[in-house]
DNA sequence: TCTGGGGTCCTAGGACCC
DNA sequence: TCTGGGGTCCTAGGACCC
């Protein structure tokens, strides 16, 4: 049984998903753009088409918007991940040895698939499409990085139709003579500048260096990339992720922040986030990193950069310790006199709070707080944050802009699409 | 005017140990 | 010409991913 592994991955996610709910999008330009309205971070094809990088600041583009009608929608996560639920629980009928790595991609063992594997894979596409409206291209190969190799094929070429098989493939060489390094997955800007400097551009260049040469210029992770390129199989599918090590939130600012009032308001409501992520994940915090910041894009003389690591005694999961850590830690690290662009909690020392030590000088009732969460956790996940902490402030004038905005039309009951 | 957010792994170097 | 060998733990920073 020769092993296999596909990638599925989602065509230009963010987009697709804004034109399953509005078909008057289909075969127009379409971006999605980051938080507070900053950069393109999905495109349709009609956008790439028009020259518009990943990336980019909007605000570059907006004659380009003008001049060719282009749509722009501001990030609607809620919807993204309602719609990444659906494809993965999709995915899973076809296989139970099934890795999500990504919102919009997973990773699935077809080696015991005894039909066509190209068949198998357009199934797959088929019924991802019927059943959730998505578009999704899918490569497979011997490992990981050549499942890549075939999804980034499958997408780029119009025979393929979405669906790649480089497993036992005459074409392999000449696949892989087709990807320039830098699309090589676990290549980045970095690597393939060292590499095109000696003489390396394409994967099957990669697949052919010399071993020995590439540990010593890009250590063991470089020899991964190549041997995976070669079929050996260095990353294996992970079914169970492993516990998150670490739990980040952080946010640009919609206006620049020049008081401490606001700033630790901002903070609050990311330690209340991060708060309700760490719940989830049923897990406690050993530890706190908070951090804030100016905007890169000003002159040195007005960037500050700040943080500072807060241990609590004994772990916790508790959304007002989160918060009286950040606030005091904000006040520690705030420094007068500089315009802040964003700001943001860390949460260290992640542990399974079932297995949390208890601190000797702990008084604190830890089974009250936690019914306490449980119960405005429960509240907020029904109605849209109901429940607010009095530290987050009330105005939030701090909020970052969503101007292109769709409704949460899967999520809420009062978006749902009507039929006329 | 406007420039994203959330992660992981690896490496190098220092402190310390036997 | 010479410098012991091997190990752990921690941290900061770099590179990568989506």
């Amino acid at each position: 049984m020769k092993p296999a592994l596909a990638l599925v991955d989602c065509n230009n996610f963010y987009a697709s998903c804004e034109r399953i709910f509005d078909p008057k999008l289909e075969g127009r330009p379409v971006v999605v753009l980051s938080n507070n309205d900053g950069c393109v971070v999905a495109r349709s094809n009609e956008a790439k088409a028009l020259g518009i990088p990943m990336g980019i600041p909007f605000f570059e583009i907006k004659p380009l918007v003008e001049k060719h009608q282009i749509l722009v929608f501001s990030s609607n996560y809620t919807l993204y991940a309602d719609m990444s639920d659906r494809v993965m629980e999709t995915l899973s009928h076809f296989t139970p040895h099934i890795e999500v790595y990504s919102i919009d991609e997973a990773f699935l063992d077809l080696s015991g698939i005894p039909e066509d594997r190209t068949e198998y894979g357009r199934r797959i596409r088929q019924t991802v499409r019927q059943w959730t409206g998505l578009p999704v291209s899918i490569g497979i190969g011997a490992t990981k990085t050549l499942a890549k190799v075939a999804n980034k094929l499958a997408k780029k070429s119009d025979k393929a139709a979405g669906v790649l098989d480089l497993t036992d493939s005459p074409w392999l060489d000449q696949a892989l003579r087709r990807i320039e390094v830098q699309d090589v997955w676990g290549v980045g800007r970095q690597i393939s500048r060292k590499l095109k400097a000696a003489g390396i551009h394409t994967a099957l260049d990669l697949r052919e260096a010399n071993l020995n040469w590439i540990k010593s210029q890009f250590g063991i992770q470089g020899v991964r990339t190549v041997m995976e390129l070669q079929g050996r199989r260095c990353w294996q599918l992970e079914e169970n992720p492993p516990a998150k090590q670490s739990i980040t939130v952080s946010r640009g600012f919609g206006r620049l922040i020049t008081e401490l009032d606001p700033l630790q308001e901002a903070t609050a409501l990311y330690a209340a986030r991060a708060g309700e992520k760490l719940r989830a994940e049923g897990l406690a915090a050993g530890a706190m990193n908070v951090f804030v910041t100016t905007s890169r894009f000003v002159e040195k003389s007005r960037r500050y950069m700040q943080h500072c690591v807060i241990p609590f005694e004994t772990a916790t999961e508790d959304t007002q310790e989160l918060i009286a850590a950040a606030v005091a830690a904000v006040e520690q690290i705030y420094k007068k006199g500089y315009e802040y662009k964003k700001s943001g909690v860390m949460l260290l020392d992640l542990a399974p709070r079932d297995k949390v030590q208890g601190g000797l000088f702990d008084v604190k009732d830890r089974a009250r707080s936690r019914r306490l969460m449980e119960t405005i956790d429960r509240i907020n996940r029904i109605g849209s944050a109901a429940i607010h902490w009095a530290a987050e402030g009330i105005q939030q004038p701090w909020k970052a802009r969503f101007a292109h905005k769709t409704p949460a039309y899967t999520t809420r009951w009062t978006d749902l699409p009507k039929i006329h």
